[in-house]
DNA sequence: CACAAGGCGGAGCATGCGCTCCGGATAAGA
DNA sequence: TCTTATCCGGAGCGCATGCTCCGCCTTGTG
């Protein structure tokens, strides 16, 4: 690995005007892309929206897999934060918690690829976006815990799966009837509140 | 239409005992493959197991919907038969329902085309599978209804679209967390109770 | 303005999958 | 046994999709 690489360093020209507007053209459609059909889309159609060529799609991003994580990475933040950030407006804990499932569900309904992203990650810590979620998480159960609001043994993990279920249930349900997830939303809510003192079934350890 | 179609009400022979031996095992074997790898899977490898041609498959079968239709209509008549077991062999009406969703959850994390097949046309009244299931589901409701046990308001859909919505949990929590969707089952239920006054959200129509 | 380095586009390759075609095999009636 | 309607197998076609290749063009520099 000692090899001499020549310039790999400084010396290197940046990038032209053109190459940096086709990449974020090519972000940009693949994020509405992305968002309408999912993952599943072909490649082809990304680079007809926006504009640009297969090899200029390939040159900036050699796998479709580099693209789709880079649009992933981006607007999974987004929409984690614009759930936080609707958590820390409601008043009281449980407020924060009832608006917190339902912007992020809004969210969720409008954005296919994360779903279908999430439902396979949710459990890896790793990523770093899963991580700032599980926090944000983290920290509602605590300041309802506090309060004594949650049903005792509710752990972090139990809210993450409900928000993966709950967001199939959205993805199912937003388009012919647009209110029928908020109905499972509140149920499962109710079921999470501490009049409930009937010990949750051990989760058994990975 | 009224061309004569020549014998085509009598006089033609029964099907040779090699093909009907070939088409059970076709149905046999793909209600194996689309159990593990739901419908995405290829055609050759349903074949393959059944040990015939490709000729032979698309004979019987002359799409691979019909095969695939075929094999759910009898697998998912099986499974929304032996939860409806389940719940009448339990005791008092919560029973029946949480035995009722135990059963049916745990059949579903044994056959990905169902739930695949479930989650898209789990609305859907006019299929007889679903059409069935519905019925179990909507007496358990009233069962429940009458002893004061079941939340007012709580409407059959919102049973049923509980079950596809815990059905995406247990796919994606059965391998490596086999408990945690119970877990989820539990605060569910609890919130489906009858100590639970407040009014859900309307249903808007479809 | 001249000239490369680097970027651009889209035809085309490789692979995978649904489905077809047809020469050969075989069950079942005469 | 002989005949034939019926069935069998699997090579191969058509199409979709991820990705590459290469001749032409644009941008930025001296």
């Amino acid at each position: 690995m000692a090899v001499a690489e020549p310039e790999n360093t400084a010396r290197r020209r940046p990038p032209r005007v053109d190459a940096i507007r086709n990449r974020e053209a090519i972000v940009e459609a693949a994020a509405e892309v992305l968002a309408e059909q999912g993952v599943a889309v072909d490649v082809r159609e990304i680079a007809r929206r926006s504009g640009v060529g297969m090899g200029t799609l390939y040159r900036h991003f050699p796998k479709k897999e580099d693209l789709v994580h880079t649009v992933l990475r981006r607007d999974f933040a987004k929409w984690a934060e614009s759930a936080r950030q609707a958590a820390i407006e409601a008043g009281d804990p449980w407020a924060a918690l009832t608006t917190f499932y339902q912007q992020a569900l809004t969210g969720y309904a409008r954005h296919r690829a994360i779903m279908e992203n999430f439902a396979l990650t949710w459990a890896d810590p790793d990523l770093e976006g899963i991580h700032q979620l599980r926090l944000v998480i983290e920290h509602l159960c605590a300041r309802a815990g506090a309060m004594g609001l949650l049903r005792p043994g509710v752990t972090t993990d139990d809210l993450l799966l409900l928000l993966v279920s709950l967001g199939h249930a959205v993805q199912i349900t937003d388009e012919c009837r647009p209110q029928m997830w908020n109905r499972l939303l509140r149920i499962s809510l109710d079921g999470l509140r501490a009049d409930h003192r009937a010990p949750l079934p051990p989760d058994t350890a990975r």
